[in-house]
DNA sequence: TCTGGGGTCCTAGGACCC
DNA sequence: TCTGGGGTCCTAGGACCC
């Protein structure tokens, strides 16, 4: 039996955590730089908000019906995550944290002991919200996919009170028929697109269709997701859990950016980014591509992407620090207003395959990841970084509706007041 | 005044080589 | 005069997720 484990419109509900004044109002997270609308509360839901809208196009409409924004506070949902996983970790023999709000449960020994799943999982959503304030929804399956649609259900369907569970023939019809087919997991709009034209509106239909012929018309991804919802399982645990194959670090400005010294120092910081993620997954990267570009949205556009490959794999930051100053010049160009940049180690081998290197003289370079890691997890990332991240600070991104760090900071703590 | 997220995986198609 | 294959690597862009 696998669980899929989220809260309700994660970022929206962490901002409620520490803030009872917002509650039981409206309330709508920006994404980085206040671009976008990322999350909205359920409360807000009900207003017909479009997700992942600028927020500029939707200003108004917000402002007219009392919608609180806030911007994205990325280190109080970060530590948020952390105690919400560190509570649901206690109710499986097997948990995958799957993303900053997601997380796969597994079952093994557990399945014997436990006869009432829907009464469990509201044991759990019970004890995440009183230790921290964060609602969630719990589904069950006997797949993975079947636990995420379970989990649709639990948020979305009436009936279910946020625990839905399918464990058998009736419950994985009665779930199915009523999901839309793009609500399942690996659907998106585009693909729906084509399925609803063949007459497969809903999940279940899709799960009626034939696996091997969806694979000849679509891909082995939509067989696969056929014979899931089927209840047969094809995604491994070890696939669910499989480390990643690429990672990126990217990020628009707050402003845009047109001297070198700041898009390298940008550059930097995401090499940093970078190599704590291979670093947490011990993977070392062979080759990273480096790029920076103009806004898509302006006349002329600018993009310049380069491929650099370490004669040894790594997941050191001051080694891809190195190779961003190798590169900045081919990158940076001229009277161009640089909007974003990033980067990404897209050719990875795990770090157990490392071949020494014959004339490697320190010895001691991972430790020394070991240890600003180690530091950097203990005060708050950033606290140790490479000399080059600091060279400006003024490509910080535009947060209007900043939130304190209620959590993380001696001076955001939280007081109350008593009369 | 101007403003438009971030991450991962996959594939089609072009460039280049023999 | 006109036509002919197959592999690797790279890039851009598509698709999906939240």
């Amino acid at each position: 039996m696998f669980a899929l484990v989220d809260a309700v419109a994660f970022y929206a509900s962490a901002e409620k955590v520490f803030d009872p004044s917002i509650r039981f109002k409206p309330v709508v997270v920006l994404t980085n730089n206040d671009g976008c609308i990322c999350a909205i509360c359920p409360i807000a839901r009900k207003l017909n908000i479009p997700k992942f809208q600028p927020y500029f196009k939707v200003k108004n409409y917000l402002e007219q019906h009392n919608v609180v924004v806030r911007s994205s506070n990325y280190e109080l949902y970060a530590d948020l995550s952390d105690r919400m996983m560190t509570v649901i970790n206690r109710f499986c023999d097997d948990h995958y944290v799957y993303s900053i709000d997601e997380s796969f449960l597994r079952f093994t020994g557990f399945t014997k002991i436990i006869d009432d799943w829907a009464d469990y999982g509201q044991t759990i959503r019970r004890a995440v919200w009183r230790e921290t304030g964060l609602p969630v929804g719990v589904g069950f399956g006997t797949t993975p996919t079947l636990a995420k649609a379970a989990n649709h259900a639990a948020k979305k369907l009436s009936g279910y009170n946020g625990v839905a569970v399918i464990n058998d023939e009736h419950s994985r019809q009665a779930i199915l028929t009523r999901m839309d087919v793009t609500d399942v997991w690996g659907i998106g709009s585009r693909l729906g697109k084509k399925l609803k034209f063949m007459g497969i509106n809903t999940a279940w239909e899709l799960a009626c269709q034939n696996p091997k012929a969806m694979r000849r018309m679509f891909s082995v991804v939509v067989e696969r997701t056929v014979s899931e919802l089927n209840g047969i399982a094809c995604l491994s645990w070890d696939e669910v859990k499989q480390n990643k194959k690429e990672i990126y670090s990217t990020r628009s400005f707050g402003e845009r950016v047109c001297d070198i010294t700041t898009l390298k120092s940008a550059l930097v910081t995401h090499a940093a980014i970078v190599g704590r993620k291979l670093r947490d997954q011990h993977s070392l990267a062979k080759r990273i591509v480096i790029f920076a570009a103009s806004s898509p949205h302006e006349e002329f556009y600018y993009k310049k992407s380069l491929l650099y490959e370490f004669p040894i794999p790594t997941s050191d930051t001051s080694v891809m620090a190195k190779a961003v100053s190798d590169v900045i010049n081919d990158i940076f160009k001229v009277n161009t207003r640089f909007y974003r940049c990033g980067i990404g180690a897209i050719e990875l081998e795990s770090e157990i395959f490392q071949q020494a290197d014959m004339f490697s003289v320190s010895e001691d370079k991972p430790r020394m990841m070991e240890c600003l890691d180690a530091i950097n997890k203990r005060y708050g990332v950033g606290t140790l970084s490479i000399g080059s991240e600091k060279l400006t600070q003024t490509w910080n991104m535009k947060r209007a509706f900043l939130s304190p760090h209620y959590t993380t900071r001696w001076s955001d703590i939280p007081i109350i007041k008593c009369n």
